[in-house]
DNA sequence: GTTAGCACTCTCCCCGCGAGAGTGCTAACG
DNA sequence: CGTTAGCACTCTCGCGGGGAGAGTGCTAAC
């Protein structure tokens, strides 16, 4: 366990470190910070602080570093919040009250919300049951022979994708195919509608069953993503070099980050936090995640995440990533945004 | 008019500045090409050529670079394309056909293959008509006072919204709803709907037909772009600093790139190509755009552009352009993903 | 345990300089 | 008159030296 003033001497390394992104020198802490203490006294804490592996040396006489687990330490025992202020909170309602009315624009403005609030790369995904199920299904004549079969699940998003249908049907044999399929797969999810095509014995009708299994598979599996701030997040200095910012570009992408973020997890309510080694990708040991998920309603859920360097303001971030988490549950309650998914 | 000469100097110095990426020297085009010239002929008429502002010098005694001038005549008279080979025409057909049975991964897709033959930027639009108008409209209850309005447009496209209906009226008195709403509004624009909706008595079905007014014109404006290829680009030498990079990597979201697209055109059939300066945008003066359009079914029409550093391989890529661009024209008229909008 | 002092180390930045590349010019050549 | 050889000149680029500065670790005194 740390002395009291070991930790104090740790908080003011990491606190300085975050602010400055330089090594930071005993001379730096003794200016800033009024401890009644000498260099030479805070350079031996330094050493210790080293010697168990809360911070390091980037060379033989320059500044402390915080190591991961310093960071760790300071994020669970030193490091202090930064409040939303009231005027911080009106300004961040307020620009989600101006949400245009299309869902998948809120999910986007949720993330500049966050990016900007953090100066981070910010991540929102669409909350998401654990398993889909139709809610209405319906057939739109497209040609003869084809129709667009239509399914509006149960949390209210809509798939689409063109079913074979007999070559003479017009609209009014599918809308009577329609509403047999509801009968059949209303409610189900993926695996029910797929076991119950096996007793249906019309070949169309037996397609479609199946086409509706396929459509509420893929909405399950697809994440949908949106992503905002990464210019921000690579202005910070550790991107100085060329290589680091093309890295962090070709995996910032909301392809890549799926996985990622599915990894990350992200129990609701609280913030989880990876730093560093922490994390399971490559391309994230010099990263920490914050990640935290957000409730819609009958269960659905998202994550909000915050993605930075590892020197990333704790204490800032951290309030933030659970309070847009927490603001986003709220408004998934509200009626407007609901059901409107997509 | 330039020298048959001159015109020969001119396409090698820009043939080996695309190749090399450093200024031309005489010595290089001496003795890489078989000229039958001293270099001192040869500085005469780069000496001349820079005159007539077809090159530049970025200093008192570096070799010559093309300016945008220069790139214009050789993309209009020098160039020599670089065909398709049976090889390469017949991996991307082969990509093109394994695409998942998605319309928005196809785009993707589309998008990702182009950027693989040029080693560029590659964006591609879903391809929309000027006026898309309504196929069919559904109402899918939600909750009491509440129901999802779904209408399929013209195009195949599918988009959604919450409407507001009486808090009495089950699915059965939705249906009717919709029916009557399908009866006004079949086959119209978002104009003639938003006229029309004057006429309803109705004051839940006039609401509806502006709803139906809304997602039209909504789906008029969305462009849903894929952009593939930033990483590639951005390894490119005119990236060399960070600032540069940054500046690309803000402006390539697709969110920016939607009124680029939209300035730059792009007539079917033929590739536009927009060099530096000739760009409207501020950010795009030191890039090249090359867009070609593709025509959908009933005169949908899409855009695949390449955008890339003006030293570009405008052999290579513009009649890659143009072959995908020609390929997913095809690929439309196709049964499968006619009508598969999203 | 704390502190002053000091030697030592390592980085960073600036500067100068030489090598090299390439030009423009001039004068000779066919 | 176009072409070419030769040459002086210019500008960049890379390298190494060196000094300033920052910061440490250690020692010895308080």
């Amino acid at each position: 366990m740390l002395s009291q003033r070991r930790a104090d001497i740790l908080n003011l390394v990491v606190d300085e470190y975050i602010d400055t992104a330089t090594p930071v020198s005993s001379r730096a802490l003794a200016d800033r910070h009024n401890l009644a203490l000498s260099t030479a006294t805070i350079r031996n804490e330094l050493a210790r602080l080293e010697e168990d592996g809360y911070v390091t040396h980037p060379y033989t006489s320059a500044g402390r570093v915080p190591s991961n687990v310093g960071y760790r330490f300071y994020v669970e025992r030193l490091m202090e919040e930064e409040p939303i202020g009231p005027a911080e909170q009106r300004t961040i309602e307020h620009q989600f009250h101006q949400a245009p009315p299309r869902y998948g624009d809120w999910l986007r403005l949720a993330a500049s919300i966050l990016a900007a609030a953090v100066g981070n790369v910010a991540v929102v995904t669409r909350p998401q049951r654990p398993r889909p199920a139709l809610r209405h299904a319906q057939l739109v004549q497209l040609r003869p022979g084809a129709a667009l079969l239509v399914a509006v699940m149960d949390d209210g998003s809509v798939r689409q994708r063109i079913a074979a249908v007999p070559d003479t049907e017009g609209q009014t044999h599918l809308g009577e195919r329609a509403l047999r399929l509801n009968e059949r797969c209303a409610s189900s999810g993926a695996e029910a509608a797929r076991a119950l095509a096996r007793d249906v014995a019309d070949l169309h009708d037996r397609r479609l069953v199946l086409d509706v299994a396929d459509l509420i598979e893929e909405h399950a599996e697809d994440a949908d993503l949106h992503i905002a701030g990464v210019r921000s997040a690579l202005e910070q200095p550790e991107f100085d070099s060329t290589d680091r910012i093309l890295d962090a570009v070709q995996h910032l992408e909301a392809y890549h980050l799926r996985g990622t973020l599915r990894a990350a997890g992200g129990g609701s309510g609280g913030a989880r936090i990876l730093i560093g080694d922490e994390n399971r990708a490559d391309w994230l040991q010099e990263w920490t995640v914050v990640i935290s998920g957000f409730e819609g309603p009958d269960g659905a859920t998202g994550a909000v995440a915050v993605l930075g360097p590892t020197r990333m303001r704790y204490g800032r971030i951290i309030p933030r990533v659970r309070y847009v988490s927490a603001l986003m549950s709220g408004l998934l309650q509200e009626a407007e945004l609901q059901e409107a998914g997509g």
